[in-house]
RNA sequence: GGGCGGUUAGCUCAGUUUGGUAGAGCACAUGACUUACAUUCAUGUGGCCGUAGGUUCAAGUCCUGCACCGCCCACCA
């Protein structure tokens, strides 16, 4: 399945990397080849994920492709080690969202969802799923997400919907499904009920409007009363004060004429009412709010309705009857105002609900809705977490979830709309009122009790989170008994922002454990939001949104991923340029692994190392810094640290292994021994990089090692503690110390590396001395000037030249002709200056006695060589500044 | 009103679990087209770690207060 390229022909190929070819290769390859197909069979460890079911009508964005991300890093990771992984991809039918879609599609055709009748809109809606429902699958793909993709489900599939029925079911013959009238939270565009999760609030500036409502008895005196929404007073059937309010005390029980209604209102005492607030007197609309619907129930008022579902004025509103309700609120305040009713508008900021999917401005509105009720369910789901079953991560996010359990209140899961699971509730109109209800999972064919055939289904539609929530087991076929669950169930970590808590998070832990008797998985990973540099959230109303698939097509997938996740510590601020970090990664791996494998002979995937005594030090180093950062890497995937592994990564593949390891071996080709290792920890790192960045490591490990197969595929590189030489870790640091030491001075002294000078470079380093004795070029290569080593001689014979002792080396530079002296000896003075500084402060530190005595020794001894190293360091500058003089 | 997070280099952030000489990337400056890579390499400049106290030989790190920014929750009409 993959085409061999030689390794001789890697000479030919780009010396930049071409992202878009091989993210398209291996996208399509691992996708046709079902790469990723976890296999049911028992017996291994399994590791399972499942993903947060997109919208069908979802376009990949910035938010999914984190989500994804991290997904993906630790599911092939737990493959690659040897677990019997599956990561459940899907997709969510988003009642609401979808519908939306296409009713707008309708809209252009000039008709509207009521037009064409329920059956006609599910048939445009279905064939709306089957033409565009793959498009963020498709873009999942081209991320490079590693689900098991045959297994994919959607949350309306046939046995997914059984199982949305079963567990209605379920719930209602506990009594933990009810209908009720309630005052919920109501769309009067999308027509439908919303939960309270579903409503937004937003501070928003608005008025607070002060109306007289005259006394009955005595039309000169009246009660003011304060709103925000003056179109509310059509349905007042009241006005509360507080009973402690002196103000008050009298007017209490009698009675009001609603101004503009001329209606008769009771004046009632009421504890909830703040007498601070306002003018201490609240209007009770119990039907359009859901305080005064408290009320209206506390004090047995009447609930009167005073608006139609589009949140037009009713009959009840008298001559503002058809009105929309922004309008009637003008027109009130204006009949007010006539009737000098109206003593007074303010300014005020508040916040107001809006509808998520919509942004409508929500009415409050009494209907009859189906609840679930939550606390039986909550408390399991309250226990899984406090006893550590469950952990968040950051762990700072239990507590927002448990916070919200213990308040939580009953879920509203009715929705008036059509796409969506239909409730499985039949209304028998012959029967009497509570007895007519039949819940059933098929249609039943006529009334249970009375025989009648004339019986009829709800309208409504579940919300969609309520089949959702079912998604962890679902999705592995419950309510049928079979092996996946056992195999997959419970699953082990979810990933999710935190938004999501609510809606997701917690409904899925108390259906996991009512439903299936166990936790739905163990592990919740919250991450953080995708913002613009800014810190405004991306949003396409703002024009601030970076596509995803336009980054991508730009950059590569390996970019956007590696980008994202080193910049995914917390709340992540992403413009454009942020993604040149993950894009010159990924063509650094290229280069190196080019530079390789044009110079090796083929790869052994069967190499060990079993013995390190005979390798070069280098070689010893390279490879222990490689299993020191495995095994980090590993320690941080498994605390879901997942920006510092990249950190880590990227830090050794690049500032180890091709800044100095590729370096000091680059013109060593011939010795077999060192080519082996290099081709040895190239084929380790790309294993251990492939998680993060799939598509490169893909195709550079398609030319290393043709035969194997996908890297993908691959077994994760086994950490082996004996191969950590922190020897030869210190060891080399010295000798690169030494190297950076020269390096620095030639910076300093601007010396060019054409300038051929005679410069003399003497060194007790052992290492250092035969590292570069190995190779007489290397030490001009790596110190970017040409120098010449001396080991045992003096540079007596250089005329007018300084000689410095750094670290354990020794370096005499020839002046004059390479420096303005005015300009370094000034510049030296004012180092000397600043060391002299560093020195007294050192001093002084070591003449406390409480440091001396309570400090450890080891901070002791490390001071006192920093004061010794500061006298030489201040003698050679002084010495030099003598000579610059 | 309650809760949470943040404040470290010009910018974006690590470092805070377990106190011990302040780190990275970008940007900037200088030098280099060195036969893998200029999407590169080398070197450097740049920090009283938000503020006021406390504990300690020693605080970016632990404790207390305060300020500012951001987020979440809540029934302010």
């Amino acid at each position: 399945m993959l085409c061999k390229f030689g390794a001789h022909l890697m000479k030919e190929l780009y010396p930049r990397y071409n992202f878009k070819e091989s993210d398209d290769k291996w996208a399509k390859l691992w996708d046709e080849e079902k790469v990723f197909h976890a296999s049911s069979k028992s017996g291994q460890p399994s590791y399972s994920v499942v993903i947060p079911p997109p919208n069908v009508t979802g376009i990949l964005h910035m938010g999914h492709a984190l989500n994804n991300t991290l997904q993906d890093i630790i599911v092939r990771f737990k493959r690659m080690k040897g677990f019997n992984t599956c990561w459940m991809p899907g997709t969510d039918h988003a009642g609401i969202a979808t519908q939306n879609v296409v009713e707008k599609q309708l809209a252009k055709e000039g008709k509207t969802r009521q037009q064409i009748g329920r059956e006609a809109m599910l048939k445009r809606l279905w064939e709306w799923k089957s033409q565009y429902g793959d498009t963020i699958i498709n873009q999942l793909k081209k991320l490079g997400a590693s689900c098991d993709w045959p297994r994919s489900r959607f949350t309306m599939d046939e046995a997914y919907s059984d199982a949305v029925n079963e567990v209605f079911i379920w719930l209602y013959e506990k009594g933990l499904v009810y209908r009720s009238r309630y005052i919920i939270n109501w769309c009067p565009r999308c027509l439908t009920a919303l939960s309270d999760e579903e409503a937004e609030h937003k501070e928003k500036k608005g008025n607070l409007y002060y109306i007289r409502y005259p006394l009955k008895d005595d039309k000169n005196k009246y009660v003011t009363v304060a709103t925000t929404r003056p179109e509310t007073m059509l349905g007042d059937t009241s006005v509360a004060v507080n009973p402690k309010d002196p103000r008050y005390k009298d007017f209490i029980g009698k009675k009001l004429i609603l101004p503009l209604m001329e209606r008769e209102i009771n004046i009632i005492a009421d504890e909830f009412v703040d007498p601070a607030f306002g003018t201490g007197a609240v209007k009770v609309t119990p039907a359009h709010d859901p305080n005064d619907y408290a009320m209206g129930l506390r004090h047995e008022l009447e609930f009167l309705n005073v608006m139609y579902p589009d949140a037009k004025i009713n009959e009840n509103g008298k001559h503002f009857k058809g009105l929309d309700r922004f309008e009637a609120r003008k027109r009130i305040v204006e009949e007010l105002k006539a009737k000098g009713l109206l003593e007074k508008i303010d300014e005020h900021t508040h916040s107001i609900g809006h509808c998520y999917r919509c942004d409508t401005v929500i009415e409050p509105y009494l209907s009859k809705q189906w609840f679930v009720k939550m606390k039986p369910l909550a408390e399991p789901a309250l226990e899984a977490v406090k006893s550590g079953k469950i952990k968040f991560y950051p762990e700072r996010w239990t507590k927002v979830y448990l916070n919200w359990m213990e308040n939580i209140r009953d879920w509203c899961i009715s929705r008036q709309i059509w796409w969506g699971h239909r409730i499985p509730v039949w209304y028998c109109p012959q029967c009497p009122e509570g007895e007519n209800i039949i819940v059933s999972k098929d249609n039943p064919p006529k009334c249970p009790r009375c025989d009648s055939k004339d019986i009829k289904q709800d309208e409504d539609v579940l919300d969609t989170w309520f089949s959702s929530w079912l998604w962890p087991f679902a999705t592995f076929g419950w309510p049928q008994k079979n092996k996946d669950l056992d195999i997959y169930y419970p699953t082990t970590s979810l990933f999710t922002a935190s938004e999501i808590i609510f809606f997701w998070v917690a409904r899925m832990i108390m259906a996991g454990l009512e439903f299936m008797g166990d936790i739905p998985f163990s592990d919740v990973y919250i991450h953080g939001t995708v913002r613009d540099a800014k810190g405004r959230k991306m949003s396409k109303s703002l024009g601030n949104a970076i596509d995803p698939l336009e980054i991508i097509s730009e950059y590569g997938a390996d970019s956007l991923r590696f980008s994202l996740i080193i910049n995914s510590g917390q709340d992540l601020f992403i413009s454009k340029e942020k993604f040149e970090i993950g894009r010159n990664f990924a063509n650094k791996i290229w280069n190196a692994s080019r530079l390789i494998l044009m110079n090796t002979s083929d790869y052994n995937p069967g190499y060990k190392i079993s013995d390190t005594e005979g390798l070069s030090l280098p070689s010893r180093w390279i490879i222990s810094k490689f299993y020191s950062t495995l095994q980090k890497v590993e320690e941080a995937i498994e605390k879901y640290r997942f920006s510092e592994a990249e950190t880590m990564i990227y830090d050794f593949f690049w500032g180890n292994f091709c800044d100095w390891y590729l370096e000091i071996i680059k013109d060593k080709w011939n010795d077999e021994n060192t080519n082996n290792i290099t081709l040895y920890v190239l084929g380790e790192s790309l294993k251990m990089m492939s998680p993060f960045i799939p598509f490169v490591t893909e195709e550079i490990w398609s030319h290393l090692n043709p035969e194997s197969g996908c890297l993908s595929t691959q077994n994760w590189p086994s950490f082996d503690k004996s191969l950590i030489d922190l020897e030869a870790e210190n060891r080399m640091q010295s000798v690169l110390n030494s190297i950076t030491n020269i390096r620095n001075i030639r910076a300093d002294w601007n010396i060019a590396r054409t300038n051929k000078i005679k410069c003399e470079v003497f060194s007790s380093d052992k290492d250092f001395i035969s590292l570069i004795n190995d190779n007489e070029s290397l030490l001009s290569r790596l110190s970017n000037c040409s120098l010449e080593l001396h080991s045992g001689k003096t540079g007596k014979d250089i005329i007018n030249s300084a000689s410095f002792i750094i670290g354990q080396s020794q370096f005499i530079i020839p002046l004059g002709e390479f420096i303005d002296v005015a300009k370094e000896r000034a510049k030296k003075e004012s180092d000397l200056a600043k060391l002299k500084n560093n020195h007294e402060a050192l001093a002084a530190k070591l003449n406390n006695e409480s440091f001396l005595s309570k400090a450890p020794q080891e901070i002791i001894d490390n001071t006192k060589e920093q004061l010794n190293s500061l006298d030489v360091h201040i003698k050679e500058l002084e010495k030099l500044v003598s000579i610059l003089k």
